[in-house]
RNA sequence: GGCGCGGUACCCAAGCGGCUAAGGGAGAGGUCUGCAAAACCUCGAUUCGUCGGUUCGAGUCCGACCCGCGCCUCCA
């Protein structure tokens, strides 16, 4: 059994897929007006550990990220620097993409563009207007929060109560209530617009999330996520529009992943404690260690960003690394041990039901890891058998599917000149010249290349 | 003011009513080794922010308090 905390109904529930065996999934994805920032792919991470594990699980994913290529921030960057809007967003798009792949986030099935579906949001604005949950001022079209009760149910939110520590909107359009939120603006000067049967104007930022997912998913689905702070306004305009279009239930399972911090405070750019991934990549990070650190922390948990943290992320990747190294290049006697069956099978059972339990990657990693030791001892007394290796392996590949954090299988291989260099000083080992060998290891040193001698023989790696 | 989150060993972090409080990092000790490195193994909290209460039994439930943080405005 599967278990999501639903922030709809605050608590931890039973997840139960409209379609069985089928997961339609909507993710609330960038708005294209600069480089994501880490605490954004956290939430992409989270995303992605819920996707790989409903796959893992065997559901069919069907999911949608919509890219936000049409706002505020992105009018004026374009604006700025004196260029269109999808000049502007293109780059933008593109350094997104090229991160979710180095970060092995799976891709979504479909990424639907603001800008691409104009033609659906006026039809669900038109609708809106008809049924009498919108109005029409001033060329722009809002959305009545009064029409629709359930509005604040999502955030817990008491709409009344909202005005009290409300600030001053200083919004140059005019609304019949502050809290009403606009649907489509009519068009300003100096600003992109559509030509449609609303008049000229572009849609508001929420409408596109509506649109786009029930374009795709259907008026009802199974799973929306994004971040705690899409929460409110963003996740509870959404329900507003599309279940006063539909006339029925939006999303069944609302997730939300709480926020990345960096050295215990939000980031922001006037703090300076602004990363993006690419900032990070400069600094010599593997980029999966980065990946592990976001994954291996529960999603409904605030994060503290440090450079120790990352650390010690890598440290404890590293363990799984060397394990699963260890498997692939040790030689084990044929035959398998009684033992060692029941071991992988209840990893693989803890693991898997830990992460049904409201993805609770913390136990998960905890059955990986004890997995780890009961086999390392079996490795250091060399009891380990053919079969069971094998079998270990698989299981570990099996839980990596989930994890994504497991090297390329591609094997690089050196210049022959060093190879060459490698054997001379195994020759000179074997003739106890180690004042050779020691030389022969410290220049190899010097290019990036460090050598362990292993009982297996010798093993290289590269300085990171 | 309203809503909400967190405080578990040096650090990160599970556990949320009942065996000896998971797991990882760091550290210490050991194994291996020509040396080195790496790896592996072992060890590690009579105790879960504080004070009360409920209970046969509480990090785990209730109350108060003390810290740290987030949201209520565009934001993952």
């Amino acid at each position: 059994m599967i278990r999501f905390f639903n922030t709809l109904s605050g608590t931890i529930e039973e997840f139960k897929p409209i379609k069985e065996g089928e997961v339609r999934l909507y993710t609330c994805g960038p708005t294209v007006y600069d480089y994501p920032h880490i605490g954004n792919y956290r939430a992409y991470i989270f995303e992605d550990l819920l996707k790989r594990f409903l796959l893992f699980y065997g559901f069919k994913v069907i999911h949608v990220m919509n890219i936000t290529d049409v706002d505020d921030k992105t009018i004026r960057g374009a604006n700025s620097l004196g260029i269109s809007l999808n000049e502007y967003t293109k780059k933008y798009i593109e350094a997104f993409f090229e991160d979710i792949k180095t970060l092995r986030l799976l891709p979504a099935d479909y990424y639907p563009r603001a800008t691409e579906h104009i033609p659906d949001m006026v039809r669900m604005i038109k609708g809106l207007l008809e049924k009498g949950f919108a109005y029409i001022k001033d060329g722009s079209v809002y959305f009545s929060i009064a029409k629709f009760p359930a509005y604040g149910r999502l955030a817990k939110i008491n709409v009344e109560e909202l005005k009290a520590g409300a600030r001053v909107e200083a919004d140059e359009y005019e609304k019949e209530s502050v809290h009403d939120f606009a649907l489509w603006k009519k068009a300003k000067e100096g600003e992109p617009f559509w030509e449609t049967e609303l008049g000229a104007g572009r849609p508001g930022w929420h409408i596109e999330c509506s649109a786009m997912s029930t374009r795709y998913l259907g008026p009802t689905f199974d799973i929306h996520c994004g971040g705690i702070d899409n929460i409110f306004p963003h996740h509870e305009n959404e329900i507003a529009q599309s279940e006063a279009y539909y006339g029925q239930k939006f999303v069944n399972y609302w997730l939300h992943c709480h926020h990345l911090i960096v050295d215990g405070e939000k980031m922001s750019k006037s703090k300076g404690n602004f990363y993006t991934l690419r900032d990070l990549l400069t600094r010599n990070l593997d980029p999966i260690d980065i990946r592990y650190f976001l994954l291996s922390t529960h999603y409904r948990k605030m994060l503290n960003f440090t450079f120790e943290g990352l650390e010690q992320s890598k440290a404890s990747r590293q363990r799984i690394l060397d394990f699963v190294y260890e498997l692939e290049h040790r030689k084990f006697s044929p035959g398998s041990d009684q033992e060692v069956e029941p071991l992988v099978q209840k990893a693989m059972a803890d693991f898997k039901n830990s992460l049904a339990d409201d993805l609770n990657i913390s136990a998960a990693l905890a059955a990986l890891f004890e997995l780890i030791r009961e086999i390392n001892l079996r490795l250091a007394k060399d009891s380990l058998k053919q079969d069971d290796a094998r079998k270990v392996l698989e299981a570990v590949y099996q839980m990596d599917r989930v994890l994504a954090i497991l090297p390329e299988k591609e094997e690089e291989t050196l210049p022959p000149e060093i190879l060459r260099k490698i054997e001379l000083r195994q020759k000179a080992r074997k003739e106890k010249n180690f004042a050779l060998a020691d030389a022969i290891r410290q220049e190899l040193r010097q290019l990036g290349i460090i050598l362990e001698d292993t009982k297996e023989g010798v093993r290289w790696k590269r300085i990171k």
